[in-house]
DNA sequence: CCGAATCCCGACTGATACTG
DNA sequence: CAGTATCAGTCGGGATTCGG
């Protein structure tokens, strides 16, 4: 419902919003999505991320229930990541998401262009 | 595709989703998805929204074709926001979204509980 | 190999005041 | 009514460094 976005609990939408609207996250479940992978499979897979932030984005996720943590004792040390079954749920949102941008970013990115042309000749 | 997410251009596809996951986005297209607003009404409607936070989210929109902005030569002046075919396909694919957030926030809000006292106490 | 801790900068936001 | 301008505070997130 539309209502979502304005009443009830506008906090909590937007907390969630913005735990799969920032710089990766989308990204992570994306790459998770395909198989499950281990931290620096991670950092390799995903351009431009570094560290710090791939650690900080896949605990958030963890806490959330979306993604699960797992640490084999071996030598050297071995953590593998993987989507639950919520943060597959998630992925299917994502990834119409995804389509509608793949469908629309050409017309997007016309639709800027032509704004911005118009806005400096009058 | 979950390739999307990773190569092609994940700049263009996270340049849209920092679009619609801002803070106030959705909120707008919700709002705008019952009906045609005008500004003012705008403000009033979306709680905790500043003119100056409303003023750059529409017109972020509007540059990407997702709302049309019409002027009425009035005396008042009288500006009305509705969405175009674009943002009403974005809608769409928002509204899953929400219905997504509204069916498992619990859940989440539970995890993130048991998770944060887990933490605590080994 | 995996991650925590610290520092730091630029971007985003909001409050306030002013204008057509 | 519908904005714009300016300034100050907060915060995400990147670089770097240290530890298990």
């Amino acid at each position: 419902m539309a209502q979502l976005c304005t009443s009830e609990d506008p906090d909590m939408f937007r907390s969630l919003l913005s735990r799969i609207g920032d710089k990766w996250t989308l990204l992570v479940i994306g790459v998770l999505g395909e198989e499950r992978r281990r931290f620096t499979e991670l950092t390799e897979i995903i351009p431009g991320i570094s560290r710090r932030m791939l650690t900080v984005t896949v605990r958030a996720l963890e806490r959330d229930g979306l993604v699960s943590r797992t640490v084999y004792a071996e030598v050297p040390p071995r953590v593998e990541y993987e989507l639950t079954a919520l943060g597959r749920s998630l992925q299917l949102v994502a990834l119409t998401l995804a389509d509608w941008v793949s469908e629309h970013q050409h017309t997007i990115v016309g639709n800027r262009r032509s704004f911005d042309s118009d806005a400096r000749e009058p």
